[in-house]
DNA sequence: TCGCTTCTTTACGTAAACGTAAACCTCGCC
DNA sequence: GGCGAGGTTTACGTTTACGTAAAGAAGCGA
């Protein structure tokens, strides 16, 4: 079976950005497009990097830091030591993604705090009216 | 009692930056110090505000943005249909901060799976040797 | 009073992540 | 065969968040 492909406009329209984008993103070589005559094709594999970029941009990464974690998935390390330092690197994302959701957890109890009381104030307000 | 002070390089220590960086956030007027001569005198105030800054920078958040959250927290609304709307844009953004939060969960489930794989691999690795 | 440190303002520089414009293919179709 | 839609390269422009350098004031101990 043939795999699905797509086009620049489609995949930009999907996720949202302007195919300038896309075009830019494999200028850093976050993805890399087959072509056809000068076109470029997509394959899914670029789909689903995409949908990493897309991922990681919200969780606040640089292009930089998005590609190097790519790299990252797709590197096998055969050698006892670098598999050990890729655990490390694991590690690392980890505790930082871990302190970010903390930040997280700690912002939305504020808003619901927040939130709780505007409720309140609202209620009380319109049964005063 | 009397309020706890900072200088700005104590500050800009403390919060890991440049005390570049913190008189360029008084710029943006996210803080505004009071003035001994010509020093910058920061307030507790000032303190608290600089912790959100950087939880809002780790959550990928813009200078303006964390400007506005800011604003809002400030911003007592006493009329009905500004808490209406107060109350909307709070529910807004725990929306954007719920789906970060997912981006992290999903994130660190990967994190989590490729690190077994990667500590079964060595385990393996390192009994046959 | 000198020198040192810490702070100040002013201003130009820079990296990242695109936006925008110009000028050129090329394919389908009327 | 013209032309419009969508794709391409090239390249300069823009915003954000500071870095960095220059030049000066202000306190403070020797």
């Amino acid at each position: 079976m043939t795999e699905k492909t797509y086009g620049i406009a489609e995949l930009a329209k999907e996720f949202g950005v302007t195919t300038r984008t896309v075009r830019f993103y494999e200028d850093k070589g976050l993805i890399s497009p087959t072509r056809e005559g000068q076109r470029r094709i997509y394959s899914p594999r670029d789909h689903v990097r995409l949908r990493l970029i897309m991922r990681g941009k919200r969780l606040g990464l640089s292009l930089d830091e998005i590609a190097e974690l790519m790299d990252l998935y797709d590197s096998d390390p055969s050698e006892i030591t670098q598999l050990k330092q890729f655990i490390d690197v694991i590690r690392e994302r980890k505790t930082v993604l871990e302190g970010q959701k903390k930040d997280i957890e700690d912002s939305l109890s504020e808003m619901n705090r927040i939130e709780r009381q505007c409720v309140l104030l609202l209620t009380q307000k319109q049964s005063s009216k």
